[in-house]
RNA sequence: GGGCGGUUAGCUCAGCGGGAGAGCAUCGGCCUUACAAGCCGAGGGCCACUGGUUCGAUCCCAGUACCGCCCACCA
């Protein structure tokens, strides 16, 4: 007979010490290769992660720990059922963020033109040295720079990352500027480019002023902005007739190439087919009818500028207008010559001298130009009538998009509308409504995805343009570089069959200066992990990723794009699950924000409650449900931590030979405990962490700990060694199937239990690699001979207790004698189970009183007789 | 304006056709040889509102209100 080996618990520490065994088990998991991923195993074996690479030039909060806990705890829950793993860290350097913060750590800025220098930044880099950087360095050098700072803030990331538990295989990293993201965003470029998916154009595109560069649909936001109707009089030419515009936007006066109202308005229908005259300018424009004007709104009839908004844009490209496009790329109102083909008007010289005072201003500087000069012309009717409307701006930005009339690359979307939707289709998404997200967005695009940035750092166009005699680029016959020398630069690289000194010249060659919209290769993810178009069997075995863990306010752009990009190149899906975490909001339900300042930083919080106890808080939480940041209850997550150590402690110090699970309570007991599995494992099935730890935390607490053990504990110390070796076995293989179902959660607590017996036991050295649960761990225990004979058992024990509790009482009082009342069928079930809760209650003699009225389950306690307190 | 989610105990949330629940907080009791970082108990709710379906509605349907989010709204 096979005895339980038990431990001593006085070798055991008094208290859980998680910061130690935090260092220790990280270690030690590193050391095992827990989190390795094993590239030999198969694809169906595999579970692949398509990890969010965290912006590194951001701040920590517990944003963070939330989601990428979420990941964690799924991924626990897949190793454990045996999937090979493959969870990768990314780090976003890309971006504006990065820009900006080597701009300042640095104190250098970048220009693309300049040639690369190797080594301009001599390690170590000490102050005197940084002092000695040029202020102006190539986009290559940049990029250098970029790497240094960023892998500051990265070690930062992983430090938390690995104090929290977070199963990642740290072999596989990557960081979206290094050499293999950057030349997979070419290769990509390069398969649209060849599959005919990108062109460039010159068109109005969403500008902004300040940043100085095109931006897309998906990075624009509405913003509420008090503006102004100002009415202003237009004459009809060749009549005497005057007619009031309303608009919001006078300072495009000059830029007026239209007039239009709604085709059955009888207030304006006579003037279609006509001419306006445009006030101060005295530019004569075309008045036509539009099915897209609004009778209700301003006066019904508008003017159409170059551009004012989208509406102008639409109207500009369907009814072949002028274009007079006043404002320049920073937002100023550039020199325009009136009276030239194109800016024909009745009285140039007065139009000129209309427009000088608005050259060099801006948006607004040039709004009250125009309207003060309208007033003293008596062209403005009545005074501005303030209004709040919405206007586009550049997420990032400060000033309202223009749109401006530039050359930009686009990837052609539009066309594929429905293809994406049904991507969308395929894909699971964890809440289920989040796809609602994505269809919105597809179904509501409105422009192609403008992939070009007029910024100088990231990842460059791999692009050249010959040049023509006349040194002008032909840009309908790109040079784009070949895939083996990616990636490049084009503004120090060279393309094929030119000489570096043809750059720039007549009849050789230029290179493209802009960058690739960040998306453009954060919809890459996937592929960068797997080494798409690098390494082809490695690419067959990790993609599509089995899920992508992101948040919800992202779905238009990253899932999107992702999406976009998995359909074009590989007319795939580039995962089968979206699992969306909620947000973080602060007390007062705002959501935690840098910009807000309401951030709370994560690192004392691991300090105070163990990285169990926060991952318990984050773990809580379903997916796609917003969560109130509550410290309460990480409080309460370390509570259980302590709570498992110690009963943990209590149960394998029992020892006894291992007989074999046949006490009737202890069946019973496994028969629930085999229940709780079949539904903690349906809940993580459905990415349901939150449910399963909930069903896994009352199951624990109730009962085990506060049933169970105390039910069998005296049986389990005194018992006849075949009953006391069930007892012992039942405890056993309760604590050993609880600590597994917590595992994807509490890594440290569970880890360090296992090890003090089951790792030996079962030949599983970390219980983040043993198995699941499942119906192997209880084929050999038969089931319970009576149906809920574990409920009434503990039903009277409360009922004891109870009595206990009104009689103000110690629950350890012993009991002389009691009535234990009950329907005659509720005791036929406590009969074999009546001997453990006796020995639990104390109670030395009892008298069974049949009850017919009391309902069925139901135990009532009469007449105790307490041992007095002096003989206990 | 369109779409989505939410509204359940003081707080944070589960439940989703027949019993209104958990944790925290509150109150009372208890040192009981795993754990006082604990244990045993108790109180507390027209399940937002109005209709409908049903033998029966917190749960299903319709509508209203409020909160939040996503999208649209530049004359």
């Amino acid at each position: 007979m096979p005895a339980f080996r038990a431990i001593d618990p006085a070798g055991l520490p008094k208290h859980f010490e998680a910061p130690a065994a935090e260092g220790r088990w990280d270690a030690e998991w590193e050391r095992l290769g827990v989190h390795a991923y094993d590239p030999s195993r198969s694809r169906d074996e595999t579970f692949v992660v398509d990890t969010p690479p965290p912006t590194v030039s951001g701040s920590l909060h517990v944003g963070h720990i939330f989601s990428y806990t979420h990941t964690d705890v799924i991924v626990r829950y897949q190793r454990m059922r045996g999937r090979n793993i493959f969870y990768p860290m990314g780090w976003d350097d890309n971006g504006l963020p990065t820009e900006r913060r080597v701009q300042n750590f640095f104190h250098v800025r970048c220009d693309p033109r300049l040639p690369y220098e190797p080594g301009l930044l001599l390690e170590p880099a000490t102050p005197a040295r940084l002092k000695e950087l040029p202020r102006i360095v190539s986009r290559p050098n940049f990029i250098e720079l970029c790497q240094r700072v960023t892998g500051e803030d990265e070690e930062a990331f992983k430090t938390l990352w690995r104090r929290l538990g977070l199963s990642v295989d740290w072999r596989q990293e990557y960081a979206t500027i290094d050499v293999r993201s950057r030349r997979l965003a070419q290769l990509s470029f390069h398969d649209l480019f060849r599959k005919g998916h990108v062109y460039s154009l010159e068109a109005p595109t969403m500008w902004d002023v300040d940043f100085q560069t095109a931006v897309a649909q998906a990075e624009v936001e509405d913003r509420p902005v008090r503006g102004a109707f100002h009415q202003v009089a237009f004459d009809v030419e060749g009549t005497s007739e005057r007619f009031l515009i309303a608009t919001t936007r006078p300072e495009l006066l000059p830029a007026c190439v239209g007039v239009t109202a709604h085709p059955d308005d009888t207030r304006y229908q006579h003037l279609f087919g006509r001419h306006a005259l445009t006030p101060l300018f005295r530019v004569p424009v075309p008045i036509f009818p539009s099915e897209l004007a609004d009778p209700t709104k301003g006066t019904g009839i508008l003017m159409v500028c170059t551009f004012g908004d989208a509406t102008d844009v639409i109207w500009w490209r369907e009814k072949r207008l002028a274009l007079r496009q006043v404002l320049g790329r920073n937002g100023r109102f550039v020199p325009v010559p009136f009276g030239s083909p194109g800016w024909e008007s009745a009285d140039p010289a007065a139009a000129s001298r209309a427009y000088e005072p608005l050259r060099g201003k801006t948006v607004s500087g040039g709004r009250e130009a125009v309207v003060a000069a309208l007033r003293e012309a008596g062209a403005l009717e009545g005074e501005p009538k303030p209004i709040e409307h919405a206007v586009r701006f550049y997420e990032k930005g400060d000033r309202p998009l223009e749109y401006i009339s530039t050359r930009q690359w686009f990837v052609r979307l539009l066309d594929k509308k429905d293809a994406l939707l049904a991507r969308g289709e395929e894909i699971a998404w964890h809440p289920d409504f989040m796809r609602l997200r994505y269809r919105n967005w597809t179904e509501n695009l409105q422009v192609d995805w403008c992939i070009s940035r007029q910024r100088y750092f990231g990842v460059p166009f791999p692009v050249w343009y010959p040049l023509d005699a006349q040194g002008a680029p032909d840009h309908e016959h790109p040079i784009v570089a070949a895939p083996e020398a990616m990636p490049v630069d084009p503004m120090t690289d060279t393309p094929p069959g030119y000489e570096p000194a043809q750059r720039d010249r007549p009849g050789g060659f230029s290179g493209e200066p802009d960058i690739f919209d960040t998306w453009f290769t954060s919809s890459l993810t996937p592929q960068i992990s797997s080494a798409w178009l690098l390494d082809l069997d490695r690419h067959r075995r990790l993609f599509p990723a089995d899920i992508r863990p992101q948040s919800h306010e992202i779905i238009r752009t990253w899932a999107f794009y992702t999406i976009a990009k998995a359909h074009l190149h590989e007319d795939t899906i580039p995962w089968q699950h979206v699992v969306i975490s909620g947000w973080i909001l602060d007390p007062d339900r705002k959501k935690m924000s840098k910009s807000r300042g309401n951030v709370v930083t994560p690192m004392h919080l691991l300090d105070e409650y163990a990285a169990d106890g926060v991952r318990y808080w984050s773990a809580g939480a379903r997916l796609g449900t917003d969560t109130v940041f509550d410290e309460k209850v990480m409080k309460v997550g370390k509570r259980l931590v302590t709570k498992l150590f110690n009963a943990g402690k209590f149960v394998l110090a029992q020892s006894g030979d291992a007989h074999g699970i046949d006490a009737e309570l202890d069946r019973a007991f496994v028969a629930r405990l085999a229940t709780l599995v079949a539904t903690v494992t349906a809940a993580h099935e459905e990415f349901d962490f939150a449910r399963a730890l909930m069903e896994t935390e009352s199951f624990f607490w109730h009962d085990f700990t506060d049933t169970f053990l105390e039910l069998v504990k005296v049986r389990a110390r005194d018992g006849e060694p075949a009953a006391r070796g069930s007892a012992v076995g039942a405890l056993r293989l309760g604590l050993s199937v609880l600590l597994r179902l917590f595992a994807p959660v509490l890594p440290y607590i569970t880890e360090e239990i296992w090890a003090w017996a089951f790792a030996e036991e079962t030949g599983c050295p970390s219980i983040h690699r043993a198995p699941w649960p499942g119906a192997r761990d209880f084929a050999a225990i038969p089931a319970p001979a009576a149906e809920g004979s574990f409920e009434v058992a503990v039903a009277c024990l409360a009922a004891i207790n109870r009595s206990k509790s009104e009689a103000g009482v110690s629950v350890g009082r012993g009991v002389r004698r009691l009535g234990i009342a009950a329907h005659p069928a509720t005791l036929e079930r406590l009969r074999p189970v009546l001997a453990d809760v006796a020995a639990a209650a104390r109670v030395e003699a009892y008298d069974l009183e049949p009850a017919a009225t009391l309902a069925d389950g139901v135990v009532e306690v009469r007449t105790p007789e307490f041992v007095a307190a002096m003989e206990a």
